[in-house]
DNA sequence: GCCACCGCACAACCACCGGTTGTGCGGTTA
DNA sequence: TAACCGCACAACCGGTGGTTGTGCGGTGGC
């Protein structure tokens, strides 16, 4: 692809070839196998050079993306400058959503989001420079962040109430947390010490729930279809997760008011990243749309 | 590239190497090579198979809009389904500004943009199915269409004249095209039996103009210059022309009215092709924002 | 707790890809 | 018409990238 971007530059095999610093036979055998792959002629070759055919016009703005596409793939992970890395937990969680976001306010902004295996590992990557920001709810008590990097409250999700068609609250409009003490309320997965283990462990305290946490993660399909075909079972989920086919099961989302209960999101990042698409995602967050924490709505405490 | 798309998408080098008929060893040596190349070291080997690294994740999206640019390169020289590909007569001339703005209300039609060598090559090339669709005034007189190939006038682009600042005309906000006669206007290029030299001649006769055709065409840049330093030289260019640097020569645009004359583009197509995309393009042509001949305008009699 | 198994890496080997030099041919130019 | 320019073909050869064979470490069953 770069010989045959040159040699279209060029408009002569020679010339190409010295800026390859190969020989010209060494273009024309590149040419020539890439238009036998291709099956097309890409050049016509004439006594005073080579021109690209209507072919080779057509192929060549594809070949230069390629080759952009090929010198940002490298970019993303040369050390230095590079596009801004942020860790989410979740494809199909809120923060992935807030990236998204930031993305088309911003499109210029070279953006990678991975996805790292819990707190811990996203704070150390952070502090070695592996990543340039995290959403992480790393506020959680017992946990100390170390002095050089730093924590804001990007953003509070709501938390709702997921039922299947036949649980008793499936038609409820929106209910109190008082009201949900005594159900069952089924959150498999939940890995204790986690952030989201120290929230719902709040949660429930403050509200008299039951939380059951027992029972292996078979990952989320098959707790959908559990909770589908159940008239007791119920879980929390944030109101922005998308989950895989919540028509197809007949679930029902629905609200918790007075209070309702809020997931504090937070971004984390090194006090020392000069990065500058840094300062420009702090400041997405700062100004965005995304919902702070208002009257009529409950953190723990640690929050 | 490929493998290591199949290697972190199956999370076993194993299994990638049965998606890619190969041996587990060539895998694992095909991303060796990549990581030695990249210096970083994209996957974690675990004894159950192969969890890509945070550098692995963030290159993950990168290689897969690499196959995606591969897969766009191939597609855009196999026959059969392809983007449609037009003709245009030059980059920085008003057709290639329509397809532009094709491409913005229908970004989702791939488009490839070519520019062959004259009139007569686009007809044929509209006839052999090279290209789907061509923007060339081809009715001019003497040229007879063939019956599988349908034209119609796309647009009419104002002509403008061009001059240095000491012409005598250079402050004037408009000017008839009786003014300019007996004027020299300079059109080196200017290539005798083409589209441009009939629609030249016509606009010539008809309001007395002489027009010079003479010397060599030594490219637009010196045309600038030699204009820019004469006060009596003068040369006709399409409104929406795009000039290398105007402003940095000094150069001015005035416009001719009363009558305008106006440049008819017309598309050219084959009758038989099906392609979707050019019932498109047709589309765009008859519904968009581009003036057809007004009131007041010149158009050659054979338009 | 031991052992079998699973999956990746290293070593040796070899075919073929892709580079080089040398040469021929067609077309343009003086 | 002859010299020149630029690309293609031929022969040659080194290194890349594939194969088979084997070792090693971590996981999981009994």
């Amino acid at each position: 692809m770069r010989t045959f971007v040159a040699a279209a530059d060029a408009g002569r095999f020679q010339d190409a070839a010295t800026d390859l610093s190969v020989t010209q036979q060494a273009v024309s055998k590149r040419i020539a196998g890439l238009e036998k792959s291709l099956g097309v002629r890409l050049f016509t070759r004439t006594a005073r050079g080579a021109k690209l055919t209507v072919d080779g016009q057509a192929f060549l703005p594809h070949a230069r993306d390629l080759l952009r596409a090929a010198a940002r793939a490298a970019a993303s992970v040369r050390p230095g400058r590079r596009a801004l890395r942020v860790d989410v937990i979740g494809r199909r969680l809120a923060p992935a959503d807030v990236v998204r976001d930031f993305h088309r306010a911003h499109p210029g902004i070279g953006l990678d989001v991975v996805t790292l295996f819990d707190a811990d590992a996203a704070v150390a990557a952070v502090r070695s420079g592996d990543i340039d920001a995290s959403f992480r709810a790393v506020t959680m008590p017992g946990r100390q962040l170390p002095d050089d990097v730093a924590a804001v409250r990007a953003f509070d999700e709501p938390v709702q109430l997921l039922t299947g068609p036949a649980h008793p609250l499936a038609d409820a409009g929106a209910v109190t947390p008082e009201r949900l003490a005594g159900r069952r309320i089924w959150m498999p997965g939940i890995v204790p010490g986690t952030e989201w283990a120290a929230y719902y462990d709040d949660l429930a305290a403050a509200f008299g729930l039951t939380i059951e946490v027992t029972g292996p993660d078979f990952g989320t399909e098959p707790l959908l279809d559990t909770l589908a075909g159940s008239d007791s079972l119920a879980t929390f989920v944030g109101e922005q997760t998308r989950l895989s086919a919540p028509a197809g099961h007949g679930l029902r989302r629905i609200a918790v008011r007075d209070p309702a209960p809020v997931y504090p999101h937070s971004l984390v990042w090194h006090r020392d990243n000069p990065h500058p698409a840094l300062a420009a995602l702090r400041e997405h967050l700062r100004c965005g749309r995304f919902a702070h924490s208002a009257p009529g709505t409950w953190t723990p405490a640690w929050a």
